[in-house]
DNA sequence: AGCCTCATGTAAACGGCGCTAACAATGTTA
DNA sequence: TAACATTGTTAGCGCCGTTTACATGAGGCT
């Protein structure tokens, strides 16, 4: 297939195409705002022409969902390399502030891959490998927590529930105006506010 | 107007009708489920009719998360008065299970009012009012810790961020499956074990 | 009572949407 | 080259949100 493509009757990658505007679309106007049409528009390609790709609109959606969790990954995954030679705790605190960043950074994509449509798990392999995988570091920072000898009377599993809902909590509250009573607190300080408590509660253990 | 109505041509209550079978199509079928016109089918008017009530779709489902927030200020309000004569900390840990009791028993409402549209300020003085009254438990039973002597090293914005943040994750993950690793916990477990964390953060100070 | 007015209902229409069916053009392979 | 599978197109269905023009009826005024 020719890449400069020009009146080709068949696209060539309309489905990477339909994705990409997909994913284009959710983080310039949010999830409502896509709409199939509006893609195949985009894509210079009939209203019908999607349906050779994706059976319906959520598996399209699914699509995107898992290109945000790549994203995720990719953002998460950078600072786990970043910290691997620092302590297990900043490890912990950085990958926590992390996770809020990128939430308020990517609000849209951040609730799409948080919605029902982003937890579909069974339809999309490459949507569930990419959600596994990136819930996989804040573990393994816990991890090295423990063999560091911090805070192992609670288990990893234990320690990750309470740290990622902690995390997941601000980012949410963030992304609804909820957090920092009226004064415009960045994502980043309001992480690390709530992150130091936790690190404080490692310690003290 | 006659309550025991019959084939009247002016429905008297629409405007309730229609937000009591908004609550009921949300709650059953979730937010995406709702049309204005099927309510209207619902309520037997026509589909313009809503129009008289309510200027478009979002003014209605701000109606309706007005309508949740209340049902969850009455939740968490019911929790405080029972939690009035225990110590502060009980009635702390008591909240965040409720908190995530309520969102664990009305999935599709407490979404809705954590959506962009719950969160929409300004438009409706009743969701607006709603919405900072459910807020005002935790702090509440937070002062009451200071109260106690309890975490005083931490102010009670500080510590309502904490809470607040940390029971708003389980319950985020909580619904979207993502506690429990595996198993069926329970909503009421999965809180428990992280509100005891918080209470040892609290105890530790 | 009769009338006016206004709030609140209806009917009909517009464009946009998800989705499907029938058909056409292209790429692939024997 | 001929058959076949893939991937486009066109046209159309029913549903949606929303608007416009019109109909109904309840309450206040004289």
């Amino acid at each position: 297939m020719n890449a400069a493509m020009g009146a080709t009757y068949h696209h060539g990658s309309l489905r990477e195409t339909l994705l990409d505007a997909g994913v284009e679309l959710v983080v310039e106007a949010g999830i409502d705002a896509l709409s199939l049409r509006e893609l195949a528009r985009r894509a210079g390609v009939s209203s019908a022409a999607p349906y050779r790709h994706f059976p319906d609109k959520d598996a399209l959606l699914r699509g995107v969902a898992a290109r945000g969790y790549q994203r995720f990954d990719q953002a998460l995954g950078k600072v786990s390399k970043q910290c691997a030679e620092t302590s297990a705790l900043e490890a912990v605190q950085q990958l926590g502030v992390a996770y809020v960043r990128f939430a308020a950074r990517n609000p849209n994509l951040f609730r799409l891959i948080f919605s029902p449509i982003g937890q579909a798990s069974g339809h999309d392999s490459e949507l569930d490998k990419a959600c596994r995988q990136s819930a996989e570091h804040l573990p393994r920072a816990l991890m090295r927590l423990h063999e560091e000898g911090i805070a192992t009377s609670i288990s990893v599993q234990e320690l990750t529930e309470l740290a990622w809902a902690l995390v997941h909590g601000v980012a949410m509250l963030y992304l609804d105006g909820l957090v920092g009573d009226g004064k415009p607190l960045s994502a980043e300080k309001a992480a690390e506010r709530v992150t130091q408590h936790l690190v404080a509660l490692f310690r003290a253990d």
